[in-house]
DNA sequence: CTTATATTTCGAGAATAATGGAAATATGGA
DNA sequence: TCCATATTTCCATTATTCTCGAAATATAAG
């Protein structure tokens, strides 16, 4: 997942589906918001499911991308228990993101803009 | 940093950094640790030292080299706030690991495994 | 000043990944 | 069936990264 995003196309990618949230994005628009060519587009995107990161689904004649919650929460808890575990000084900060961001909770908006 | 993080060796040479605390690890212990060349095991320490994850001294004839916690917080929050506006559903499961990790604040213990 | 230890730098070869054009597949509609 | 749209697959080229041996640098000690 790391070298799946560890690329400025890919990452973008991601981020796009992230905020599109859960009804996702078709390729062909993805291309075209990104200015990118549609077969390098479809093979990050492959590589990106690949890692788990999004999933796909057809809709007519388009397929529809979409982040993969899941397991982008189970990268940043693995990534902040390898880290924290010895390592304090690196969670402490991301309570406070935490509380920032403040819709993440059971009991929040699905879309608040800050 | 993602793309140095995105790499088997120098992930595992982050998690030893990280895992060894502030103090750090000479090069030569990393390779021993690691079962890795020293010119290889160079090369990875200076790529994550370029992307800002790691830090070196010099002590005698070692060189020392540690995580740099403020980067990894950085890149986490980035991924945290880049990821949970608009997206509760990857926060949430992270205050929970947060919760876990119990250490993570001002006032806890620096070394308490778990 | 020579020797030993620790680490880096250099350089070449191999492997992997990225890019983009062109053709192929799949769906929907006339 | 035929055509248009949407996306993928195939392929070759280029670029980047990885790996490892050998030499170079830096520090310490006798």
């Amino acid at each position: 997942m790391l070298s799946a995003l560890g690329h400025d196309g890919r990452l973008a990618i991601f981020r796009l589906l992230v905020k599109a949230g859960p009804q996702g994005v078709a390729a062909g628009q993805i291309a075209r918001t990104l200015d990118v060519l549609p077969n390098s587009l479809s093979a990050n995107l492959n590589i990106l499911a690949h890692a788990g990161l999004i999933a796909s689904r057809r809709e007519g004649r388009s397929i529809i991308y979409s982040a993969d919650y899941g397991a982008m929460s189970g990268l940043l808890g693995f990534l902040m228990e390898d880290c924290c575990n010895g390592a304090p000084e690196i969670c402490s900060p991301l309570t406070a993101v935490l509380a920032r961001v403040e819709g993440c909770g059971p009991a929040c908006a699905p879309k608040s803009p800050a």
